[in-house]
DNA sequence: TCATGTGTCTGACTATAGTCAGACAACCTC
DNA sequence: GAGGTTGTCTGACTATAGTCAGACACATGA
């Protein structure tokens, strides 16, 4: 606040002019016989469909309204209500071939209002506008994301580690077997949209001495400082549990993190476990 | 768009972000009992007030809707909605000390919620947002004036006339005096907002040549590209009107829009008038 | 001074968005 | 298998947003 007070303005004065003229983007939603809050939803539902709690919280609605919502597409052939398979008590919805139909529609009505807008432009004033718009669009992401504590043994802190070893899999030369992972104890995971984003954990590993795992920012968010963010959250997490050292083993293969971790702070130490992936070993002191 | 597909790719990927996230700043006018389209109109008609037919322009609202708006909030005691001394038909409405008090509380709670939403970034983040929300910002604001044929003898020319003529007289070291301006054939005024932000005439000054006049472009405008824009237009214009060379004098003192006229093809001629602020002299001959 | 246009207002509507309480079934844990 | 939790749904509402037609006063220009 103190070094940047015109960012607040700024943001300020980029709402009006964005809420007076981009903001006419969803309203190329409308015309097609649908209220605008209908057409919303089958573009969220999308290609794929999406459940049904996931609609709810991408859109941020009551969960009665949604269901009225859904329901009249459903009465109108666009959508189908489904259960999901895995856990009866939620639903699913996906597009019926006249609501994809329609969704193609909604794309392109939205395409072409985009076009005509940045029309008047010349070719180098759109891609520097593309560019501006573009590290607006993942700064803004990245100051949304919530960290969150989650139940270490619970299904959001599985989905997000299932990311974590699905990448240090795909990045270890030699695959990478989790074997019988215990739960941490206490674990966080960024969301955005609904999505992990980014997860690590924290463990208790001796008196005072607490361990950063499963650390994982998904790649898409790199160089928007999460990372960072994330590992300050955890030193928070480990100094609240009355822990004063962090540490954390990692491999050479990760580049990017190790950095990171330098960054952050944290010194080489001696190897302090047996983990067989692990080759390097780090150490912060907590203040 | 054919060499920049993207542009529209990442704008609607944008203003996803943005509805769900940066949105919510027009929800900070919630929760001071006031409906969200009363509160940004008491937002837009600000400390100084503003003419009723300007708000519905800003606002795109419906003038029996907007009358409505105004009434209640007048009944609140929160807005007086006077006659405009100018035009008996024209009303303007201006905050009483009670709504003026509402709109600080509004004016804060807006920048406080700037602010917390841009308060996980780092500093450094958070000038990198501000650059490039600053850049989209003027971009936008660039791409969707509007240039529009006006009477050149009417009352938007001559307003538009007068930021001119007054930045003449300001630029030049002896001032400047237009005399009995006589309007040009036509005249064409870029609008943003309500407010005239550029403007230009365009007169017959022998057969088959037209002459430019009057160019100007507001000053927090330059390097948005409107100036070039402006001039295209113009020379459009010119071509309808059956020309096959414009002309253009202009002063040396002016040097941003010496350039421009080079960048877009003029070349330099003898001096073709008897204009005594005039020293430079310009002809592009149209294709 | 008369015809025409402009700016604002009122009345009478409709549509959209959203809220809240509670029902109910499936799930999870002990 | 009892008790609590979660996810979705229905019913009964209210508030907000927006539309349209027409009235009326003032302005403008022939």
């Amino acid at each position: 606040m103190s070094t940047t007070p015109e960012v607040a303005g700024v943001l300020r004065r980029f709402n009006r002019t964005y809420t007076q003229r981009i903001g006419a983007l969803d309203e190329s939603f409308l015309g097609l016989g649908l209220p605008l809050s209908s057409a919303r939803l089958v573009f969220e539902i999308g290609v794929d469909g999406a459940g049904v709690g996931d609609l709810r919280s991408r859109l941020g609605l009551d969960s009665g309204y949604l269901s009225r919502l859904l329901r009249t597409l459903e009465s109108r052939g666009l959508v189908t209500v489904g259960p999901d398979p895995a856990d009866g008590r939620r639903r699913t919805a996906s597009l019926t071939p006249s609501g994809g139909r329609l969704l193609e529609r909604l794309e392109q009505r939205s395409d072409d209002l985009a076009h005509r807008l940045v029309a008047p432009l010349t070719e180098r004033q759109r891609a520097r506008l593309a560019e501006a718009l573009g590290t607006a669009d993942l700064l803004v992401r990245a100051a949304t994301v919530s960290l969150d504590a989650v139940d270490p043994a619970g299904r959001r802190a599985a989905a997000a580690m299932e990311h974590y070893f699905a990448e240090l899999d795909r990045r270890f030369p030699g695959g990478f077997d989790p074997g019988e992972p215990t739960p941490p104890d206490s674990f966080t995971v960024a969301t955005s949209d609904g999505r992990p984003v980014a997860c690590g954990g924290v463990q208790q590993i001796g008196a005072g001495v607490a361990e950063v795992k499963r650390m994982w920012v998904d790649p898409e968010w790199r160089g928007a400082g999460l990372g960072s963010r994330l590992l300050r959250h955890l030193e928070g997490v480990a100094a609240d549990a009355g822990h004063l050292v962090v540490r954390l083993d990692t491999n050479g293969t990760l580049s990017e993190a190790i950095a990171m971790y330098e960054r952050a702070g944290y010194t080489a130490i001696e190897r302090y476990n047996d983990n067989p992936y692990a080759e390097l070993f780090f150490e912060k002191a907590l203040d």
